[in-house]
DNA sequence: ATTCTTGTTGACCGATTGGTCAGGTTGTGC
DNA sequence: GCACAACCTGACCAATCGGTCAACAAGAAT
């Protein structure tokens, strides 16, 4: 499907850092491949060429090809959640939320391949990380719909549902790693550049803080 | 991956009615399960056990699996266009951008599948589509563009980037079926109801045409 | 130096896949 | 009713897949 080389791979080094050397560059190749491939499409081989290793090696790493799915959207996920720190310690909308639109499209960029492995699950059900989707998740969207109502009531903000804000915020900052192929061809097939990148953090933040009336 | 039952088939009719008929369930049950399962992951034995046909006689109507998958792509395209009519004859922002929310927050409840197949499809790089792509949406979108400016100019909302508004409008509207799972997990494991479905179109349309300065 | 654990790999296997095809059935125009 | 075209389908095939395994190489502990 692409003919990229194969992820670097770094130098061996002492038996503790061979596992997690080799455990990181099927990760990373991994990721790569689910993203553009799906679950489904892409197969053990292309990610034991593009991580370097015979496909038999894989499979010491991690027993079956869902181990290794799942362990590449946990980490998406994960990141995710480190980045909604931005989200408890501000103030008010202003420097919580934007702040968070900085995090996340931050996170598009440098983890597009993540996002929509991540993406993908999910619009196929969720078949291995349903758990999550009730648990963790569900407590931090809790958590994060009693700060939005706090502000709400501290008149920083209007009275916009929480909820249907976090999938506008969700929506809009992974629309662009899930959907980086569309908006590279509509920029003259080009990747947004640092200039773009950060006009379409500006423009996001704008339309949204003063969708909730926050400035 | 489910164990729905197969698609309704009508009766079968005439001569020129079997085509029509046969094409269309299997094009409805194609839809539901490229997007459940991914191009990868579909299996032309379970769209024929879904329509209810012997796997052969999809072959008879779709020469390989990518010409059935390419329809099927194309139709929720053809939807979506039909869907901005909304945009062009509309006096301002309000009732063009307000119609076009509506009419895509519509289509998310009504073809979840078919978004899904697109998102899918351009998520791995719009490999069958990447035409359509360069042509007709680039196409629309210059047009729609060309309308939000004449809007700006006329002093009907505030100066923001016409390019990041489409894309906020897109990511957002189609969130309410592509992470559709994830919405009905977090709404207690139940779909969203008709009123929840009219508080989200209401709340996306405040949320936007606030945040343009429509209103 | 010996032993044990960890890491490496080519060859292999059963299962499943998209696609084919020959031979049958059914509707339609004449 | 006859002939032609459209439609139907069970059986089959080559290719590919995820996963296994036995034999081997290499670092670590003693």
């Amino acid at each position: 499907m692409s003919g990229d080389a194969e992820i670097t791979r770094l130098k061996p080094g002492r038996r503790t850092d061979i596992r997690r050397e080799n455990e990181r560059a099927i990760l990373e190749a991994a990721e790569k491949v689910f993203a553009e491939a799906g679950f489904g499409g892409a197969t053990m081989q292309l990610i034991a060429d593009m991580a370097g290793l015979p496909k038999a090696n894989l499979h010491y790493y991690f027993a079956t090809k869902e181990d290794l799915y799942r362990r590449v959207v946990q980490q998406i996920f994960e990141i995710w959640l480190d980045a909604a720190s931005s989200f408890d310690d501000a103030p008010g909308p202003v420097e919580g939320i934007g702040a968070y639109i900085d995090a996340k499209m931050d996170i598009s960029r440098t983890h597009p391949h993540g996002s929509k492995v991540w993406a993908s699950e999910v619009m196929h059900g969720a078949p291995v990380i349903q758990d999550y989707l009730e648990t963790t998740l569900r407590d931090w969207t809790e958590g994060r719909i009693a700060v939005i109502r706090r502000w709400i009531d501290e008149g920083k903000m209007r009275p916009v549902d929480p909820r249907h804000l976090l999938y506008l915020l969700w929506a809009t900052t992974q629309h662009y790693a899930d959907f980086g192929h569309q908006i590279q061809t509509l920029n003259a097939g080009k990747p947004l550049s640092d200039r773009q990148w950060a006009e379409a953090k500006a423009s996001v933040k704008d339309m949204v803080l003063r969708g909730i009336g926050a400035i």
